[in-house]
DNA sequence: TCCATATATGTAGTTAACTACGTAGTTTTA
DNA sequence: TAAAACTACGTAGTTAACTACATATATGGA
């Protein structure tokens, strides 16, 4: 089990990240359908969000989840196929759409929380280290907002040495 | 700025290892223009394997980078479009490609050092925390070998609480 | 008050990975 | 030694995110 990749250290942290994203993913479907419920992991940054605000506009859920608009509203076509979300114009703003969770949605929420809290559990297992992950990735993103990746290269760059 | 993703705990692990692989990968794109070389990140596992290995199959490459085998192909394909590299048929097993760099390969490697080691310790400022970023990617991916995210929620839940 | 600018949503097309499946050589085994 | 099983490569289609652009409504300033 040879892998050049695995040894050429930071380089190669997006392909890594990527990676690892994709593992978890697959892995969290089968557990969804292992408990028998209707689910997939890609939906839950929504469906939480709504569970805990309850009403919000398209582009205030996409800031909440921390993704571009428009793949918040493919999310959002495919939720509301499953019935689990529905949406009105706002009175006071007519180019807003507010998104609620509809019953079906707050009942499936209420049949996740053992599920969530199991997948916590196994999660925990996989990431709590001497270095964890949650609060590596937390550090990183930190950093990034401070300065990001190019600013950084630029700044050693005009010191000097590279 | 609150964030809801933020604060919803390791449920959404992967949705946030995909957005930072994301974000660095599009700003290691800028690094290599800034630096005038018609070079993208994801090339890199593929070249910087065959920089070290010199000759390699297209499975043994997947095997190398942790990709699929498709991945590689397609990746190949805009090497070998670039000129990067070029291929051969093996002489002892015909079903085998044998991948190298070219010429223009070798020089472009030999002028990407500098760069590599620009963005290296650009990453190092980036990922180098209390909880450094590859060694929780390297501790995580070593606890999911041993036993996936599946198996662990599955003992988990057999283990009577979940 | 009306025009310029800004904001909210939506559509189309792209990207970088994947799985499923097909074909052609190679190896094993009955 | 021929059939079965395996391996290598390739193609087609999928997925889960993105950017760029378009349209409609709202708001602020001359």
């Amino acid at each position: 089990m040879t892998n050049v990749i695995d040894e050429s250290g930071i380089l190669a942290i997006s392909t890594r990240l990527q990676r690892l994203a994709d593992a978890l993913r697959k892995e969290g479907q089968l557990i969804y359908q292992s408990f028998g419920l209707d689910f997939e992991p890609k939906w839950f940054p929504v469906v939480y969000t709504l569970h805990l605000k309850s009403s919000l506009s398209v582009v205030e859920i996409a800031n909440e989840i921390g993704y571009a608009h428009p793949s918040t509203i493919s999310l959002l076509k495919e939720l509301e196929k499953q019935q689990l979300i529905r949406s009105k114009k706002d009175k006071t703003d007519e180019r807003k759409r507010l998104i609620v969770l509809t019953e079906k949605g707050k009942t499936l929420v209420n049949a996740m929380q053992p599920v969530w809290e199991n997948m916590q559990r196994a999660l925990s297992e996989i990431a709590d280290n001497k270095h964890n992950l949650m609060k590596a990735i937390e550090e990183a993103e930190a950093k990034l907002k401070v300065s990001g990746f190019f600013e950084r290269s630029q700044k050693i760059r005009q010191s000097g040495n590279l």
